[in-house]
DNA sequence: CCATAAATTAAACAATGTTCAATATATGGC
DNA sequence: GCCATATATTGAACATTGTTTAATTTATGG
């Protein structure tokens, strides 16, 4: 029996995440599995369901933790280029973090969650903050009173992007059509039209 | 034990897929599984893997009848209207399919195949036709020599069909936002750029 | 030192995909 | 009509899942 005192209640939960995650990184999503991680940590099954309700939650978690390191990664970015140049850097910023956690970001994009699962209030605020980043680079377009419009257009990229990664993990993009490609297209797409 | 002259082979495999379609529409592609199948259609399960080697194979044959059915679904769009009409009107009619067949549409978009799962020539000549109608009503804008530029639009807006469909699956479209908004947008977008 | 609360285990459950030997059925040759 | 052969079908098994729960162990406070 793993000792109570080995750490606390904080340091498993952080453990759990930190064991889920290497499972991922190094074998995919598929591989998760509560007892996996259970004895990955030292624990059994039951301990995991002590500190997540369930998979769907510890998974939940995880990618919330994703997309702080996306946000990380995107908020070193220079602020000072013009607008066209920022929202380039800034779809490069997301191809390059997807590229280096492949795993991590395959969960991200296609895990799919049970019919009753919740999204965290923490996980929203993380999407909105990447959100913010692509509202920033782009509010200078929107000069007049078009704000509505900008709120439409950052979901529109948001959602773009998203359907290039789907597609890319599936390895369905089409014969030698690279994300990098599609990202840099969808940017040049829509500063076009927004000119 | 069911009799083996009850139907011929290639009835059995198109009752299968039947029964799963009617599954998939009613209970949603998560409670689809081979037993179900078997049970509905009065065999074991044993025979349903007899026909289709493994699940995946089964649910990849069914989305691809699906994908059929969206392409007759947009066939019978007029195909007069001026270049920027026609791709509005696909768009829509991309949208209307999802609206009228959500679950199965929901296999479509976000079922996860295993990792040595093979994509069906079928398939993928499938998805081409789909793709040949985006380039159909777009080639009157590519007048120049930029085919290659076509091939990569195209392949664009479907990720980013793709990709609103993925969200709205998941209902992380965002607040007051729905599938018809950002397709509509996502259009304009492009006509726009391509002007 | 003991009672109480909390953490942890071990075992169970139902459901899944998948395989396989045994059995039943149809078919073609006589 | 009968029999051998090929094929279809079953039923049971296996490993793996997520999840629950009663029993046990551990820490803590009086």
């Amino acid at each position: 029996m793993a000792r109570r005192s080995d750490h606390t209640r904080e340091e498993l939960g952080k453990l759990i995440l930190i064991s889920a995650r290497r499972i991922v990184r190094e074998h995919g999503i598929d591989a998760l599995s509560a007892r996996k991680v259970a004895s990955d940590v030292g624990y059994t099954v039951g301990t995991i369901y002590q500190h997540f309700g369930n998979m769907d939650d510890l998974v939940h978690r995880m990618n919330g933790e994703t997309l702080e390191m996306l946000f990380d990664h995107c908020s070193k970015l220079p602020t000072q280029e013009p607008p066209g140049d920022r929202l380039f850097s800034l779809a490069r910023a997301f191809v390059n973090f997807a590229e280096k956690h492949p795993s991590e970001w395959d969960a991200v994009i296609s895990y799919r969650y049970g019919p009753d699962h919740e999204w965290a209030v923490g996980y929203d605020e993380m999407v909105n903050q990447l959100l913010g980043l692509l509202t920033d680079a782009t509010s200078s377009l929107y000069c007049g009173g078009h704000r509505e419009e900008q709120v439409l257009d950052i979901r529109l990229l948001w959602a773009s992007m998203y359907g290039i990664f789907s597609l890319h993990a599936s390895d369905r993009l089409g014969k030698g059509v690279t994300v990098d490609d599609l990202a840099r297209r969808l940017v040049d797409v829509y500063l076009r039209a927004m000119r």
